[in-house]
DNA sequence: GATTAACCGTTGCTCCTGCAACCAATAAGC
DNA sequence: GCTTATTGGTTGCAGGAGCAACGGTTAATC
């Protein structure tokens, strides 16, 4: 194993080789796209992740409830509790009992929310837009399809519900 | 717009369609993998995923300086500094100054530390290979090229030094 | 060569987030 | 129908993570 003093293996022996590790890439694709698109809407917007995210599905989906949000996006029932309370609280957002079942509530944007959702989304596309010029179309086409598959399986491979709780 | 008054518009509208919008694709795909990974090395290691991701990034290159490890896994120093002051702790890192540069210091795998490593790296490969199961040979060369090509894109992309502070 | 700027790493502070326990409501079991 | 389990959502708590300010070191500027 070691066998020189000052050993400097750089990758010989590695088991893992992070730039091959799907994992790692992911993340690391995934962080620099998210602290990207971050900018825009915490500076001007004042919006979390979690909170974007919540205005992303209304402004997709019109009427949706938590638990929904939460499953679509892999994202913590709390985390998406505490983003709905602070996006009602600013007026973005408001609940409605489902009477059908009074346990869930439905979530919708109010038009100051769907302001922010119309200002936000052509920006969001427009970084989008930037980050997949590198791809030909057919090249954009063929990662979609690769990561439709994936996702799919990673969301069957997730220990039941974990595919959002 | 609000057409009717019980709207419904399942995605007719929508500006932005998360199922195809890339960024919040590869969240939604790292958070999977990476809330699988975690499982391995949180139950069976007590590590943080910061904490594993220095001992992957040591294993893989022997010796580094903090500073690296977070730049090539897009994490925040202070993250990385608390994740190696926790493993030095645990005997698993050990820190010797660089006496060409004594800002820095120079991080390795203990004896213990590459001891956990064998063992953890084999199962996150094998983690691995069941994610990219559902993907031909073929096509998971095609995604790797197709993920390194965007990689680097947005690392250009990202803000001078953004690619790890 | 003294001052200024840049850099590596740490730490206090604050906010975020996940967990687990909980409440209220519905569904299942008997 | 009453008890028990399950589910949607909230919240206290504790650990995690980013920001910014700092100490110590090196590089740049003049």
């Amino acid at each position: 194993m070691a066998t020189r003093s000052t050993a400097r293996k750089d990758e010989f022996d590695a088991l893992v080789v992070l730039e091959r590790f799907l994992p790692y890439r992911l993340n690391v694709l995934a962080a620099l796209s998210s602290n990207a698109l971050a900018q825009i809407y915490a500076e001007r917007f004042g919006l979390s992740i979690p909170g974007w995210r919540v205005i992303a599905t209304l402004g997709q989906y019109d009427v949706r409830t938590a638990r929904d949000i939460a499953a679509h996006g892999i994202m913590h029932k709390s985390t998406v509790s505490r983003a709905v309370s602070a996006l009602e609280e600013r007026g973005l957002v408001v609940r409605r009992a489902n009477q059908q079942d009074r346990r869930e509530e439905l979530l919708a944007l109010t038009a100051q929310g769907r302001a922010i959702y119309a200002s936000l989304a052509p920006q969001a596309l427009a970084f989008e837009e930037q980050l997949v010029s590198v791809l030909s179309r057919e090249e954009q086409r063929t990662l979609s399809s690769l990561m439709d598959k994936l996702t799919r399986h990673a969301r069957a491979m997730a220990p039941d519900g974990e595919a959002g709780q």
